[in-house]
DNA sequence: TAGATTGTTAATCGATTAACAATC
DNA sequence: TAGATTGTTAATCGATTAACAATC
């Protein structure tokens, strides 16, 4: 497998691309052909400049005075972050939140299928959720020999968050996108990105008090 | 209202406070008496220097070599961060997101408490989740000039995110906790605090890239 | 006392912002 | 052509990491 112009783009980077997709998604559907960085910038509170520079990471190529082509825009950047791809997923806990992931269906034009969820509450292995069917964890080992799933997406609450872990791994699972606030400790091997909503809380509140201080 | 010594954090501190916090309530309820950094920093994956340097931010004092008093760290995280308080807030938008939150305990350690919940849905207005009411969001006004609410969380469908937002700043709302994916155009005053998972997913896709090709 | 850890100051690293030439 | 915007290189800014003295 040829390594290939892998370019890098830094984690800022990497989470501002997703924001971009998003709304150049509604830019296209608007009819809009093109669009400049500075007015992206305008409407997404962004330096002008880290627009240029954060678009240019998925190798497109805009034109002075015209801007960038909305549609190959997007396609750039689906193809650059692989939101293209169908990338199948596992999710584990089946309550609110994970429901929440599961209904959402702008996680699919992120890139991301949840084939299955699994759960060990009896009430709610069984059920459907949109289309997706919550199956007992236990199943999760047999099923992942023959499906060969990479990634799973952790929505246990805190206390099953690093058994729950543990068994993902086992199961030969590699990424896991961990939504719960427990720091999880895994072998080498497995890539694991945290999550933490309420790190946001933090945020909000010292941005409130500072504001009010003026 | 004195500014007294309103100590600077940096957004990723402030980002990392609520996870140490976290770690910290389960390492007290073990019956740890004092930690150390570079323990934590083993357990948290971060560096010990920079361990010692956020929690200092707090104004805790800690003891060479023994560290710091677990309880008292936690006390100090808390109420640097305002988590002690009763922060009220409502909260628009009653679907699986919103009830996750709704549900999930911990957010009350976050420092947040939901008072009341607004949904359009005529299905959902009525019912109670958990001990919260889903009211009628056309209700809203008349509470917000009775209880005097400054902080919304926004978990509308994308669609419903910018109408909705203005009616929050409309009501008083000052400081907004975005979960929707939309960039929220308001008028100044009122701070937005933006929270993308899905930004999340790009760096997760990106670094089970980036492991694989080693 | 010896030595691990705190706490602070300095060095490094990396991201953001500014400057500017190229160009449509 | 004129001028706005791209794209790249340089400067700045801020966060992380390293170094080290103080101290329990």
């Amino acid at each position: 497998m040829p390594k290939g112009k892998q370019i890098k783009a830094s984690e800022p980077t990497l989470k501002r691309l997703p924001i971009y997709l998003h709304y150049l998604q509604k830019v296209v559907k608007k009819g809009v052909l093109n669009i400049s960085a500075p007015y992206v910038a305008r409407d997404l509170k962004y330096d002008p400049t880290q627009v240029v520079k954060d678009l240019s990471v998925t190798g497109i190529k805009g034109k002075p005075r015209v801007g960038y082509n909305t549609y190959e825009l997007v396609k750039s950047i689906e193809e650059f972050l692989d939101f293209n791809k169908r990338n199948e997923a596992f999710l584990f806990g089946a309550g609110n939140l994970g429901s929440a992931l599961i209904s959402y269906p702008a996680l699919e034009s992120f890139g991301i299928k949840i084939i299955a969820a699994f759960d060990i509450n009896e009430k709610k292995v069984g059920e459907k959720i949109g289309d997706i069917n919550v199956l007992n964890t236990n199943m999760f080992q047999e099923l992942a020999e023959k499906l060969n799933i990479k990634i799973g997406i952790l929505t246990t609450p805190a206390e099953a968050a690093q058994e729950t872990a543990e068994l993902m791994a086992a199961g030969g699972i590699t990424g896991i996108w961990n939504l719960t606030p427990v720091s999880l400790k895994l072998p080498e091997g497995v890539v694991i990105q945290n999550t933490s909503m309420y790190s946001n809380v933090a945020v909000l509140l010292r941005k409130m008090k500072e504001s009010n201080n003026k």
